[in-house]
DNA sequence: CAAATTTCAGCGTTACTGAGATAA
DNA sequence: CTTATCTCAGTAGCGCTGAAATTT
């Protein structure tokens, strides 16, 4: 009675938009004990990993649209995450910076997420885990290349 | 300059967000081609699978809100797709049926569907895409023996 | 009376659009 | 003058809540 449809099971696409979206919502309700989402942390994690960014640059990097990147930025500068400067070289731009703090968020927010990775990951030992990881990370760079005219600008 | 933080891309759970969104994303397309949605399909597949249901029972199995399966039914029924009757033993319910026009557009989507699938997976060749089958088979149902809870009733 | 089923009106979140201000 | 960057207000779709009508 509460089985789901073989009809759709039998679908791979099916179960990697319902296990992806059980994951987003597990990762995102742990992130929240943190004050944060997922674009909090796709932020700090690109200034972290890349060095500073105009927003133009976390949109395109992240594709997050602009009008958003505002919003997020509004609220990790709140929380004194990070620090926005006018760019001296072309003074449109507002370069961001991840200062001590965001640094730390972010290391708290990676363990945050890998916990609940391990609790998503259950059923599969570590030899599988490499391969799903291995699988999805080559989807991931087939989906990007052929979607990579997002957002605007 | 367009790649994305490896903080994020050594996370498991991110690359199955990523990629369960895009897949989603793609499925949805294609199914809006034959004027329908997700739940539609889900709709007409488990009415193809288990037969008539109440739409509590849609509800429950499909994890859909029941106020809106009545919104998909409404549109499923304009369309000509389903029929609905009253429950003679229990004259609260609705009793949902499929016709055969239901019954040809479902096979008309898990083609659509399917058709994008092959799209989706195509860096992974005929032996891995079963492994991923496999492993995402085993999560779905990890992650939907702790989320049974849902909806209301 | 209490509980279950269906339905409807409305809310919150998320991504997006359009347009304005500033600067190149 | 055109283009790019950032910002803000508003929109559309989705899932959810609350409550009503009907039946058990």
């Amino acid at each position: 009675m509460t089985e789901t449809p073989p009809t759709l099971t039998a679908l791979t696409a099916y179960l990697l938009s319902r296990t992806g979206k059980a994951a987003r919502e597990r990762v995102t309700a742990r992130l929240a004990s943190e004050g944060m989402r997922m674009w909090h942390m796709a932020v700090l994690a690109a200034l972290a990993d890349f060095g500073p960014h105009s927003q133009r640059e976390l949109s395109a990097r992240l594709n997050i649209d602009p009008s958003d990147v505002t919003k997020v930025l509004d609220e990790l500068a709140a929380l004194g995450r990070i620090d926005r400067a006018p760019d001296p070289g072309d003074r449109r731009r507002r370069v961001v910076t991840l200062n001590d703090e965001g640094a730390a968020a972010l290391r708290r927010l990676d363990a945050q997420a890998r916990a609940v990775q391990d609790d998503l990951l259950a059923p599969l030992d570590a030899a599988e885990r490499r391969q799903l990881h291995d699988m999805l990370a080559r989807l991931f760079v087939h989906l990007h290349g052929g979607g990579e005219r997002e957002n605007r600008g």
